[in-house]
RNA sequence: GGCCCCAUCGACUAGUGGUUAGGUCAUCACCCUUUCAAGGUGGUAGCACGGGUUCAAAUCCCGUUGGGGUCACCA
C-alpha cells in the first residue's frame, strides 16, 4: 500500500439525478485524488435491475462534468479497469461467490420472503433486531440443514440467494480516517445476502470485489454506508484481500436536521442548475459544507483549483451540516461580481436572442445585442444580480419597452409638477448632442437648481419611466446606456400613461 | 427498539488545557447614496446538561439528554 498511486471512487447506482450530496461525495473523492496525484474514477451501480433508470448513468457523468468533475476512468470514457458498470461484471461475482461457497463463508437460503417477514415481524414483536434466522445454514457450518436437504432443494432448482456466514462472538474493528476507531460485535450483523435469487449481486458484495479488483485505496461515501462496513470488512478478510482505507462523510441536512430530501427543497444538482446556479458556486458551497481550511483561515471563495489544493480528508467535520440556500445565494453573487464581463456576455446574449424571438424590441436589435453594449449593461448590473439570467430579466428594460410602471414609486414619487416638469426637461434632453452620463447629469442639476428644487423630483420620474421600477443602477449612467432615441421615446410615452393624481 | 455516529451563535464553521470564544451567511443599526445593490463601521447571538480529571476544561474521561444513520433478495 505505501507509495501507492491514490485511486479514489465515486459509485451512484443509476436511479435518477445527482443529488447534491451525491455531488458532494463525489467532489470529496476526486479532490482527494487530484490533490494526491491520483486518479478518480466512476463506477455505475446497477445491480438491481428494477430501478434502472434510462439515460441515468449518462445523465450522472454529464452533470458531474458540468460541475468540473471529470473522471479519469468511467463507462463513458473508459479505463484499464472497466467495464465500469456492475451488471457487466456478472461472471466476477459469480466466480467469487463459488470461492466463499466452497470455503463455508457463505451458504444457500431459501427462505421465501413471507417466511422471511413473518420472522422478522416476530422479532419486532419480542424487541430484537430483525435478523436472518439462518434456518439454511448448513450442519457443517455450524447451523441445523443438512446437507442432504439442500441438495435436494437445490436440484429442484427453486429460487435461492446466497447469504454471507457471520462468524460468532467476534468484533469487528475499523479505522476510519473522519471518526477514528469504530467497533461493531459480530452478533449485531445480519448473514447479508450476497447474491440475489435473479443472479445479481448485492450491493454490498459487488462493491466490494470491485473496490478490490479496481484497486481503489480508499473509499470516501457518506455516513448511512457506516453501519455496512462490518459486513465488507467480513468480505475482505474471507478473501485474504487488504482493505481500503474508508472515510464516512457526515450527512447534508434538512433545516430541521433530518436527512436532506425532497419534499423540503430541492434535491437535485439539475434543479439548482435550472435555477441559476453556476458550477462555481455550487462546487465552493458544498466543498464548504463539512470541511473548511482550518488554521485559521478566513477564506470563503475557493477554486476548485484552490479546493484541490487545500483540501484533505483529516479536515472534514463529523457532524452533519445544513444544506442553507442563503449562504448559497450569497456565494452565486461573490461569483457574479467577479467573473470576468466577457464571460458573463457570452453567457446572457443566447439569453437574450432567445428572449428576443419572444419579444419585440424597439430598440436596435444590432445595438442591443452587440458586446459593447451588453458589456455596459454587464458593468451596470453586476453587483445587482443575484443569477446571470437575471441580466436579461431583473434588467430587461435595458432592452425592452416597460410593460407597465411600479405603482408604489409612481404614488410616491409624482407630484402636481411632474408632467410639466419631465416636458421641460425632456425638450433639453432632445437637444443634447452629448448624451453621456456626465452630460446628463450636470445639465439636470442646471435646470432644478434655479427653481431651488431637488435633484430628486427628476431623478425618481424619470428612472421610473426609462426603467419602469423604482429600483437599478446610477440612472445617469442607465440613460447614458439606454442612448438618447430610447430614453426620449420612453419618457414622452410614461409622461402619457401616467398623471397626477396617480 | 438493537447497533453505530454526532453535539460551539438561527446556518456554515475556527478552536486540539490558559482566547475579551474568532470568521462567514442571515439579521439589526449607522455611514455612503437619486433608488436598489455593492461597500464600510458597529451590534444582537453560541460552547446541550451533569459529574469527574486538572492550579486551569469549549477542549480530556464518564454519564444524561438531544439529533441523525442503519437494521431489505435498494443502493
Amino acid at each position: 500500500m505505501v507509495g501507492q498511486r491514490v485511486r479514489t471512487r465515486f459509485a451512484p447506482s443509476p436511479t435518477g439525478y445527482l443529488h447534491v450530496g451525491g455531488l458532494r461525495t463525489a467532489l470529496y473523492n476526486y479532490l482527494y485524488a487530484k490533490k494526491m496525484g491520483g486518479d478518480f474514477i466512476i463506477r455505475i451501480e446497477d445491480t438491481d435491475q428494477s430501478r434502472k433508470v434510462e439515460d441515468a448513468q449518462k445523465n450522472l457523468i454529464k452533470t458531474l462534468e458540468w460541475a468540473g468533475i471529470i473522471a479519469d476512468e468511467s463507462p463513458e470514457h473508459g479505463g484499464s479497469y472497466g467495464p465500469y458498470v456492475q451488471s457487466e461484471r456478472l461472471g466476477l461475482y459469480d466466480k467469487y461467490c463459488k470461492q466463499l461457497l466452497s470455503d463455508n463463508h457463505a451458504y444457500y437460503c431459501f427462505a421465501t420472503h413471507e417466511e422471511l417477514e413473518e420472522n422478522r415481524q416476530l422479532q419486532i414483536k419480542q424487541g430484537l433486531q430483525p435478523k436472518y434466522n439462518r434456518k439454511w445454514l448448513p450442519e457443517e457450518i455450524g447451523g441445523s440443514m443438512p446437507a442432504s436437504v439442500i441438495k435436494k432443494k437445490l436440484d429442484e432448482g427453486g429460487p435461492y440467494v446466497i447469504r454471507m456466514k457471520v462468524p460468532d462472538y467476534i468484533s469487528v474493528w475499523f479505522e476510519d480516517i473522519i471518526r477514528g476507531p469504530v467497533e461493531f460485535d459480530s452478533a449485531t450483523i445480519d448473514d447479508q445476502v450476497l447474491m440475489k435469487s435473479d443472479g445479481f449481486p448485492t450491493y454490498h458484495f459487488a462493491s466490494v470485489i470491485d473496490d478490490h479488483f479496481m484497486e481503489f485505496t480508499h473509499i470516501i461515501r457518506g455516513e448511512e454506508w457506516l453501519s455496512s462496513m462490518p459486513k465488507h470488512l467480513l468480505l475482505y478478510e474471507f478473501f485474504g484481500w487488504e482493505p481500503p482505507k474508508v472515510a464516512h462523510l457526515p450527512l447534508l441536512l434538512n433545516a430541521d436536521r433530518s436527512k436532506l430530501s425532497k419534499r423540503q427543497g430541492d434535491v437535485a444538482v439539475e434543479d439548482y442548475i435550472r435555477k441559476g446556479y453556476s458550477n462555481d458556486a455550487i462546487i465552493n458551497f458544498v466543498a464548504m459544507l463539512g470541511w473548511n481550511e482550518g488554521e485559521g483561515s478566513e477564506q470563503e471563495v475557493y477554486s476548485m483549483e484552490q479546493l484541490i489544493e487545500k483540501f484533505s480528508l483529516e479536515r472534514v467535520g463529523k457532524a452533519g451540516a445544513v444544506f442553507n440556500i442563503e449562504k448559497l445565494n450569497w456565494l452565486e453573487k461573490q461569483y457574479i461580481k467577479n467573473r470576468p464581463t466577457e464571460k458573463l456576455v457570452s453567457v446572457i446574449k443566447p439569453l437574450l436572442l432567445a428572449e428576443l424571438e419572444q419579444k419585440k424590441s424597439l430598440m436596435p436589435l444590432e445595438i442591443i445585442t452587440s458586446d459593447a453594449y451588453l458589456e455596459k449593461v454587464v458593468e451596470l448590473m453586476r453587483e445587482r444580480v443575484g443569477f446571470e439570467y437575471e441580466f436579461v430579466t431583473f434588467s430587461s428594460y435595458f432592452y425592452f419597452e416597460p410593460e407597465s410602471y411600479d405603482e408604489e414609486a409612481v404614488k410616491k414619487r409624482w407630484t402636481p409638477d411632474t408632467h410639466e416638469l419631465l416636458q421641460e426637461f425632456l425638450i433639453i434632453l432632445q437637444t443634447l448632442d452629448d448624451f453621456s452620463a456626465e452630460n446628463i447629469e450636470t445639465e439636470l442639476k442646471k435646470f432644478v437648481e434655479p427653481k431651488s428644487m431637488k435633484a430628486a423630483v427628476l431623478i425618481h420620474p424619470l428612472r421610473i419611466l426609462a426603467s419602469g421600477v423604482s429600483f437599478g443602477p446610477s440612472l445617469y449612467h442607465l440613460l447614458e446606456v439606454l442612448g438618447q432615441e430610447t430614453v426620449i421615446r420612453r419618457i414622452k410615452a410614461g409622461n402619457e400613461k401616467i398623471s397626477f393624481p396617480v
